[in-house]
DNA sequence: CTAGGGTTAATA
DNA sequence: TATTAACCCTAG
């Protein structure tokens, strides 16, 4: 009966891309679950994401490549309910990345989007939204950076091995919940007191430069990625990102210690 | 839940 | 007719 095969839409395909920017491909059910994206894929199942996203991408040659010049349609195919932007959601790193795929010398300005205001700001307005008392963990923070500022898995990355860092080289005091380690359901959650707010602004500044490295960084995984389609080699990839990786964060790294 | 394959509708 | 894009089904 009735199917007329709704086509997508700027704002669903926007949402699509920038979703898979930001958790990374797969995923599909958290892209479709969160309330930023679901405004929009609202009426998208996951399956949907998984299928668009096999369409537009591809590798870049070959099939795929869905026309990018065909929005004007209907757009708002079920009477949304009134469209609005609770979230700031100002900066788009995989807009800036696609934009300097093509030309990285000319979209340098954008840079002042990924790093808009201070970088101490960052981590202690994490803190202060978070509002733990006892401090917070090392995941939530990360996690609320990423929902504000949409980095990439390579800073992702970064991030979370210089903060690692600065446990390991006692900055931080890595507190624990009490005696015994109860259940190993975490992965090692490292709950940190106000220590914590004190380092975090020495390390925020590093990160600012790690934003910048990690820009550069991106486009460098991004090649791999595309290299890793191609030659189907994981092992070889793997130690080609990760050198790329630790030569780009070679520097902090030594800042850090 | 995700990845892949196959089918159907619309288009060049 | 061939190709593309959405939709649906199945396997892991």
């Amino acid at each position: 009966m009735g199917n007329p095969k709704q086509k997508w839409t700027k704002e669903e395909e926007e949402a699509l891309r920038k979703g898979v920017a930001k958790h990374g491909t797969g995923k599909w059910k958290d892209i479709q679950r969160d309330p930023e994206f679901n405004k929009f894929l609202f009426s998208r199942s996951n399956i949907d994401l998984k299928d668009k996203w096999r369409n537009v991408t591809g590798g870049g040659s070959g099939q795929g490549q869905r026309d990018k010049s065909r929005a004007k349609t209907k757009a708002l195919v079920e009477a949304a309910p009134s469209i609005q932007a609770p979230v700031p959601n100002a900066s788009s790193v995989d807009e800036v990345m696609a934009e300097a795929a093509v030309d990285a010398s000319a979209k340098v300005v954008d840079e002042t989007k990924i790093v808009p205001r201070h970088d101490d700001d960052l981590i202690s307005e994490a803190l202060s939204n978070l509002n733990d008392p006892k401090g917070s963990e090392v995941g939530a923070i990360f996690n609320y950076i990423e929902k504000c500022h949409e980095v990439s898995q390579s800073f992702r990355r970064q991030l979370r091995t210089r903060l690692k860092r600065l446990v390991v080289l006692g900055k931080l005091e890595e507190e624990h919940e009490d005696t015994r380690p109860r259940a190993p359901q975490t992965t090692g959650v490292a709950i940190f007191g106000e220590t914590l707010d004190d380092a975090a602004i020495a390390c925020a500044y590093r990160i600012a430069e790690a934003e910048n490295k990690a820009f550069i960084a991106a486009e460098a995984v991004k090649e791999a990625e595309r290299l890793a389609k191609m030659a189907e080699d994981t092992e070889s990839i793997y130690q080609f990102t990760r050198e790329i990786l630790e030569r780009c964060s070679g520097d902090e790294i030594t800042l850090l210690a």
